[in-house]
DNA sequence: GTCTATAATTGGATAGAC
DNA sequence: GTCTATCCAATTATAGAC
């Protein structure tokens, strides 16, 4: 692996853990095991650096989300097989986790990979479920988008509660719940 | 005001704006218009000041919770106010932020309170849940505990998605998308 | 109780040897 | 391309005057 690959992972894991600024480039050559000059051979700085990442996890996180979200099955069956996927909770999603680091959000340039990433979630899911709608696979009692976001965030928002409570506990309980909501707009649900 | 109370309003608008980790104590002391001695006087340290600050927001969330959620009105009249009070998204949530901030879980005196908070807010919507479906409000076709840690974490997520838009949009759509879900568990929803 | 001065450490970046 | 040495600013805390 590369130097420049080397540097690139390291990033990606740290800013995974701890945000962009909370990890220090010394931090970043501790764990690429890369000396000082390296990181400014191949990149003109910490931000650099990071834009590269976070625009990597962008291509990545929408590839994957394509893969989930456009298989094959019912709409219902493709949305719970994305909420139910295997995930590290307590890690939380690398993007969102970006939102809360005011560094992050005031540098345009760093903000707009983690607001087209998730918006491509909300618009992906929305498409999904007008779908599922057209259909008659869902009642046409709730509003695509609404229902989008609120998927997306509940997701979002489950990675908080786990963290809070040091726990997996509340982000199942919590992906459990919506999956429960939908599934009773299932023409067929019997409700 | 006391420069004791300057220092505690002070430290609780950084926190919300920045974070733990951002905030600086030389921030706080130019904000709160006090010396550098004061604060070492009253507090041992920034650790100390952070955390008689989140155990104060503790307080007057629980307080704020009880107040709308323990109100007059259905069940659902209860959450969907508490889920409509009118809210800064674009701030978000001054306790959720903190779990993104890896120095604020990794002290376990700083996450109690975190912790406190959202798992109070997820067990008064439980309790709030399963009066509904015991008083013939709600259908009996959700795990009201799940539905619960759904309802806290969407507000988290819809906190995320208006950061990363910024835009209140994406919020408010999730919170009606939920709330869209939620009406149609109601026996009278006509679903 | 509050202030200014200062110390010790870390953050982010640059210089220049090899 | 990679390394070590170094620089300047900011962070957190302490010392000691008033």
């Amino acid at each position: 692996m590369s130097t420049r690959e080397r540097l690139i992972d390291a990033t990606r894991e740290l800013l995974w853990e701890r945000g962009y600024s909370a990890t220090s480039p010394r931090d970043i050559l501790d764990r690429a095991d890369v000396g000082q000059g390296s990181m400014y051979h191949h990149f003109s700085g910490k931000a650099a650096l990071a834009l590269a990442v976070i625009e990597g996890n962008r291509d990545a996180m929408i590839s994957a989300g394509e893969d989930t979200l456009g298989g094959s099955g019912t709409a219902f069956e493709r949305i719970s097989g994305y909420l139910l996927r295997d995930r590290d909770a307590l890690k939380g999603c690398k993007m969102g986790r970006l939102t809360e680091d005011s560094e992050v959000m005031e540098n345009d340039a760093l903000r707009q990979p983690v607001h087209e990433t998730l918006l491509w979630y909300r618009e992906r899911l929305t498409a999904l479920l007008e779908e599922g709608q057209r259909d008659g696979e869902f009642r046409a009692s709730f509003v695509p988008a609404d229902v989008a976001a609120a998927i997306v965030a509940t997701l979002q928002g489950g990675y908080v509660l786990a963290k809070a409570d040091n726990s997996v506990a509340p982000y199942s309980a919590a992906i459990a719940g919506v999956l429960e909501l939908l599934a009773a707009q299932r023409v067929d649900s019997g409700s």
